[in-house]
DNA sequence: TTTAAAATGTTGCAATTGCAACAAATACTT
DNA sequence: AAGTATTTGTTGCAATTGCAACATTTTAAA
């Protein structure tokens, strides 16, 4: 994952977020971050720690969007709706900044080359997260169970390059990641583990199939 | 949608796309783009024209993963994988630029204000195509088709700021889409209609709910 | 360490979906 | 304008999935 602060000195660094009016804040885990933080546009750079980015749809269902670490971004501008319906979990305990979008883009400081340099990481931090979100989508998009799972898996391990890896979160979590319903996922992954696609103890899994 | 060259005069943009040496390509109605137009990681910008961004699954599935319009941009920073996989097909006569990303992050010209002027742009684009996966992220993770078609067309509503408005593509497109079989699709359409949720004349669509 | 809470495992059953195989309607091409 | 290709509509049926309800195991808290 890309720093944001990547190629700016410590020193330059301090200089950007107080031109910023960046603000810092600490979370215990499992604490809300209220995404009223301040009333318009934001970015969140999450300094350390974790973040679930939580939906809770009228149906009762719980869908994880995003799972958040350190060096990671979020905030109004990068959710549709206004963000109104997501809920952001810290699985840790985190320490965040908060920057006004507006301000940031609207920045009169092209003199500056670590705003400049602030600004190509943020790309750079944006265009991985699209990257993450298509493999989401080439996830949901199969059709059945085990296919999510086996195409969640194989991207799990090339991530890692390692046929074993350990699962980022609770299994239950994984359902929701997956927006398939537990117990249905678990007498698949029952099936993958009886026909020897998959080992499976504890959060730790491996991969016995060569490709799909 | 934003324009990638927003706040740079017709003078600058000529020198930008110089300095990056930029290569335009005319594509016939559809056409497949090959994604090794050149070798290394590119970034492309529509000039004119539609594309599809199309994913053929092992499983003989033809998924879109996106459409893409005017002031657009694709390419493989912002595909997983390599993008080895995908096709992109034109819908329309299409031009396109190709900029090398690399050479466009590396680039040192901090102080040509249109050349900070561009990033910020594309950090714009980028961010708004992180809104839109989250829309369709949205979607994907509803459980029925039902729930899928209501999520699309609550969406397709809300952004057109209108209670009817036109599919962009055809119905055999929108399950691919929606990575749903058609024909079930279809079923679900004629069961809306008739419980009187929505109204469709060939493409036109109405919604006669208030919000579900 | 005990107790409570959360996560995992399991299963029957009903609802939903994909698939296949068509017919009908539209859209393209020449 | 005719002919071809593509899209849309329809339906039965089998496979997959969600849901509910519960037992068991693991984790976290007091």
């Amino acid at each position: 994952m890309t720093n944001p602060f990547k190629n700016i000195s410590e020193k330059n660094q301090e200089k950007l977020l107080k031109i910023l009016e960046a603000h810092r804040f600490n979370f215990r885990k499992n604490s809300l971050i209220l995404t009223n933080i301040n009333q318009g546009n934001f970015i969140g750079i999450i300094v350390d720690g974790i973040l679930q980015i939580i939906k809770n749809d009228y149906n009762g269902n719980r869908i994880i969007i995003e799972e958040l670490e350190e060096g990671d971004i979020f905030g109004t501008s990068l959710f549709p709706l206004q963000n109104v319906e997501y809920d952001i979990l810290t699985k840790e305990d985190t320490t965040i900044l908060i920057i006004d979008y507006d301000q940031l883009i609207n920045l009169q400081q092209d003199n500056k080359e670590y705003y400049n340099q602030f600004i190509k990481n943020l790309l750079e931090i944006v265009t991985n997260k699209i990257q993450e979100k298509n493999e989401r989508i080439e996830i949901l998009t199969k059709k059945t169970i085990r296919n999510k799972l086996l195409e969640y898996f194989n991207i799990a391990s090339k991530n890692r390059s390692n046929r074993t890896f350990y699962l980022p979160f609770t299994f239950t979590d994984l359902a929701d990641f997956l927006a398939i319903d537990r117990s249905a996922m678990s007498r698949e992954l029952k099936y993958l583990k009886e026909e020897g696609f998959i080992e499976i103890k504890g959060k730790r899994i491996t991969l016995l199939f060569d490709k799909y």
